[in-house]
DNA sequence: CCTGGGCGCTTG
DNA sequence: AAGCGCCCAGGA
């Protein structure tokens, strides 16, 4: 008899000792009784001496012959549930495809083949009036043929004809996984001679292989950070290692994976957010067998396993998608650089706007620092200047000194981008007679009119209402709009710039699979010359036909409480700088502001992001913020506010310190969500250790505090947001 | 007297 | 988280 410790699925920062003749692998997932009910756990390791036997259960089922969960993912799993103090078993959950959560079978999964039934030749010989067929049965004559290959020869008619004579038949097979397969396609497609940065770049991180080396590749958009990771890889597939590449949530298009695959003429392995669970588990499979050369997904393709891990690199490292935002709240960078330790690989950070969190590991040497300083192709830096909008007359939020600069732009057949922080028509709804606002109830926030859908959108909660025709408290039809959005936007430059083909680029517009492609396509072949969106148009797409960039309003992020707003303004307004112009069309960007003397965005305008970002380190330094302080924070959130604000009270007390600051409670930036009330006690110190250690200690105090049960709480280390 | 929903307790 | 017992309110 051995006892085994199993991590369960349940928000309970321990695991649970079971019984079991033999002791499976630790990673191996069993089925086990848990209370009234069997769930799927994982074997973390045998138990020496467990303590209450007379508890103990025995296991139900084991599932897997072989760990599901190999020795490195357990170890990122303990480091992951003990740095973000989250319940073991829901990490592991995390880290496992949902398939696999589920108990379902671990071995892959059967693909389906087609082979020939009966005398081939004969048939073939027969089949005179039916070509196709003939052919089709000629094919299979060659051997046995995967059902996805022979569709995309013959169509689906041609098969079904000769299955339903019975000339061929179907049969299941296990996938053929053959490790290192991408060996025998791998073929380096031409590629460009790095200049001398990329090639400093190239020949630093390539000496590197083999071991833990983390690299801060800061590249200005355009100077081909992209190029330095293929030529990197190369060295890596062709020594027999598999890459795993991350890439933000809105990145992620086939043009991007297939630079990839061109380059090298293999299979890559894409994780993304829309994909189903079978072809998920299909990927991790493949990339675990050691099958796929090229692994690029989002967030959560960090969890992706590796049989021969070679490198890893996070592209946009700054980009705020890295970091999830519920349960359990990782962040994929940081995440990586332990993957990366743990694994004895090289990894690349690369972005033409680091967080200050990663530049400053890079300042200090923790990380090497690679300059790619030069766009390529000799295109100039893109101009950018202040607009003094104070005192301007505005249309449809443009000033008309903008207006006449995008007609100049636009009469010289260039395209303009235009950028618009919000969604929608516009982002408030008020009586011209009585000065109420239309306010989501729930969250005591003004709805978001969306005219396009003809109804009224709260963003903070997703509620919609049709839009009234008359004030809901004073009853008079004198319901005016406030502010501007994409769609007002859109539907003023219509009128401004008569004759102009404009499309608008917003989270509403390219709903849907392969839309937002498909628009940045006509957008490159200049089937529209007025670009208007929102964020999205500053990630990773380049649009050479844009002249003009120009930015609506920037002054919101100059105040705010959050005190990253203006390292993401930044990091906005350039990479938004960096979508546009090439050699031959150099581009402009202006800002539209109430501050033009602010000296943060003097800063940025005259002197670039990379300036800007050692000044803004140097601030968080004497003001004693991350990332030279590190923080934490508890959330809470309930209908009725006091019981949240009680809550975080007494954890305040709880928690009680001298060497970490406790703040708050205080509200959260979105004070009310889907009619809950939401604070926040935000914990600070110079050491993270420190932080760790407090909460562990007073986490089991916490979720014995009365009041734990009855609200919504839960922990953020390092938290990005305090929204 | 029975039903049902809310609440709190437990999970090895 | 989720299943279960316990308790109290409300209907017949």
């Amino acid at each position: 008899m051995h006892f085994v410790e199993v991590a369960v699925p349940v928000p309970l920062r321990q695991s649970f000792t079971y019984s079991s003749d033999a002791v499976p692998q630790p990673g191996c997932r069993v089925i086990v009784p848990f209370g009234p009910r069997k769930v799927v756990g994982v074997v973390l390791g045998e138990s020496s001496n467990p303590a209450n036997i007379s508890k103990i259960k025995p296991l139900d089922t084991v599932l897997d012959e072989a760990a599901v969960i190999d020795e490195v993912q357990l170890t990122l799993c303990h480091w992951l549930s003990q740095y973000y103090l989250h319940p073991i078993g829901e990490v592991i959950h995390t880290v496992l495809p949902v398939l696999l959560r589920k108990g379902e079978s671990a071995r892959p999964v059967d693909e389906r083949w087609w082979k020939v039934k009966g005398n081939g030749e004969e048939n073939v010989a027969s089949l005179t009036r039916a070509k196709r067929q003939a052919a089709c049965l000629q094919v299979l004559l060659n051997g046995p043929m995967r059902d996805s290959e022979l569709k995309s020869h013959f169509a689906t008619t041609v098969i079904k004809g000769l299955a339903d004579k019975a000339l061929i038949v179907e049969e299941n097979r296990p996938p053929p996984l053959k490790p290192r397969m991408w060996l025998t396609d791998l073929k380096i497609g031409s590629k460009p001679l790095p200049d001398k940065e990329q090639g400093v770049a190239i020949a630093a991180i390539n000496q590197s292989r083999g071991q833990f080396a983390p690299f801060l590749l800061e590249g200005v958009t355009g100077s081909g950070k992209t190029e330095v990771y293929l030529q990197a890889i190369e060295e890596v597939l062709a020594g027999g290692q598999q890459v795993l590449i991350l890439v933000p949530e809105i990145g992620l298009t086939p043009q991007t994976v297939s630079r990839f695959a061109k380059r090298f003429g293999i299979d890559i392995g894409v994780l993304h957010s829309q994909l189903n669970d079978k072809d998920r588990l299909a990927v991790w499979q493949r990339a675990r067998e050691g099958e796929l050369g090229i692994i690029i997904g989002t967030r959560s393709a960090i969890f992706t396993p590796l049989k021969f891990p070679g490198m890893i690199i996070v592209d946009e490292e700054h980009d705020e998608s890295y970091k999830q935002q519920d349960g359990l709240r990782y962040h994929a960078r940081d995440l990586a650089v332990m993957r990366a330790s743990t694994e004895n690989v090289p990894l690349v950070l690369g972005t033409a706007t680091p967080s200050l969190e990663t530049l400053n590991n890079a300042l200090s040497k923790r990380y090497g620092h690679l300059h790619l300083t030069k766009r390529a192709g000799g295109a100039v830096q893109t101009h950018q200047h202040l607009l003094d909008v104070r005192d301007q007359r505005m249309q449809f939020g443009l000033a008309d000194g903008m207006i006449s600069i995008m007609r100049q732009h636009l009469s010289m057949g260039n395209q303009v981008l235009v950028f618009v922080n919000r969604r929608g028509y516009a982002p408030a709804l008020l009586c011209h007679h009585c000065g109420h606002s239309v306010d989501c109830r729930r969250c005591e926030r003004p709805y978001t009119v969306h005219r396009s859908q003809q109804r009224l959108q709260c963003h903070h909660c997703g509620g919609v209402k049709p839009i009234p025709k008359q004030c809901p408290q004073c009853g008079e039809h004198s319901l005016v709009t406030a502010g501007v959005g994409t769609e007002q936007i859109e539907e003023g430059l219509a009128q401004l710039f008569a004759g102009v083909k404009q499309v608008r680029i917003d989270s509403d517009s390219v709903r849907g699979k392969d839309k937002l492609q498909r628009t940045l396509d006509d957008i490159n072949g200049q089937k529209y010359q007025l670009l208007i969106g929102t964020q999205i148009l500053s990630k990773g797409h380049h649009f050479p036909h844009v002249t003009l960039v120009v930015v609506m309003d920037c002054d919101g992020a100059l105040f705010s409480a959050d005190f990253r707003a203006s390292e993401k303004l930044a990091q906005l307004v350039t990479q938004l700088a960096g979508r546009a112009g090439r050699a031959s069309k150099p581009g402009e960007m202006w800002l539209q502001t109430h501050n033009p003397g602010h000296p943060l965005l003097q800063d940025l305008i005259h002197n670039g992001y990379h300036h800007f970002a050692r000044q803004a380190l140097e601030e968080r330094k004497l003001a004693a913020m991350p990332p030279f302080q590190s923080q934490a924070v508890i959330r809470a959130e309930a209908t009725h506010g006091a019981m949240a604000w009680d809550f975080l009270e007494q954890a305040k007390q709880i928690l009680a310190t001298d060497n970490v600051r406790l703040n708050g409670p205080l509200p959260c930036l979105i004070e009310k969500r889907q009619g809950r009330y939401r604070f926040m006690l935000v914990l600070q110190g110079t050491q993270r250790k420190a932080i760790n250690t407090l909460l562990r200690k007073a986490l089991p105090n916490l979720s014995a505090l009365p009041l734990a049960t009855r609200v919504r709480w839960s922990l953020d280390v390092d938290p990005s947001d305090f929204s």
